[in-house]
DNA sequence: GATACATCCTCCAGCCACTGTAGGTTCAAG
DNA sequence: CTTGAACCTACAGTGGCTGGAGGATGTATC
């Protein structure tokens, strides 16, 4: 049985993360001591191993609740887990494209500018006037 | 002079979102009407404009407050602004290369996972084992 | 002048996914 | 039996807005 502590310390998690996470119901509530403290079994270590593990991944927490409750029905097909994962995949893809946009507009902008002063200063110029950007990316 | 209603609608902004950076001093408390309406002038066109700009190129706030103050100092070296810049440029090249990681091991699940049933799902399978993981996703 | 109605006002709650703090209790070691 | 680390609950705060309630104002039309 595992303290709250040592089950934070094994899965990387903050303490006050895992009661979060049994809050909003996506861990289970764990039996307690006499005393009232939590006590932790493998399950919830491996629960907990699985939802940082998605987390770092970057998906939400309600595409991990979706993958948890299919993750407890092995007879539902793949494609039922593949479709929040791909969904996932869009997302990540959407966001690579609209930084690399921004990192570009950027780049330029520090380009551009001299060793002068903020009177001359091309990045200023180019926040001022929108006009200036080369790509749209207020999208 | 413009309402705030005229002012969102050229800026691309919200009402509440004005009012909001009304609140927290990144718009100064423009002339009301009798009536406590707020009215706008030109400078706080420029100035909304700036911000969405900024705020369009990922740009924080606390970032942008410091682009305002210097824009108001033109004497200031331009290095200041390009330091801020250069900060946003490298937290954007930090994120992008975060995601790319991110795509990649995605990408990977979903190109091992065949069309059987859940219980044999290579992407559950993977978060359920970080040992499955060819990166180092986590931090 | 009355009416309609779009827009404005303030105040407050909620979003995501935590993180931190205050003030008090429990547990395990020595 | 005492110490002190770790635990408990409850709540506030983060960033950057967004939405809603409930009421006041402004403008166009009759």
């Amino acid at each position: 049985m595992l303290t709250i502590g040592a089950l934070a310390k094994k899965t990387g998690t903050k303490v006050q993360t895992i009661r979060y996470y049994e809050d909003i119901g996506l861990m289970p509530s764990p039996e307690r001591t006499e005393g009232g403290q939590r006590r932790y079994g493998a399950a919830s270590l491996d629960r907990l191993g699985f939802i940082r593990h998605a987390r770092n991944l970057g998906f939400g927490l309600d595409a991990i609740r979706e993958l948890l409750d299919l993750s407890d029905r092995p007879d539902r097909p793949c494609s039922d887990v593949d479709e929040i994962a791909r969904r996932h995949l869009q997302d990540v893809e959407r966001r690579i494209a609209r930084l690399e946009t921004l990192r570009l507009e950027l780049d330029r902008m520090l380009a551009e500018c001299g060793a002068g002063r903020v009177s001359e200063c091309r990045v200023l110029e180019v926040l001022r006037d929108h006009a200036e950007c080369l790509t749209d990316h207020s999208v």
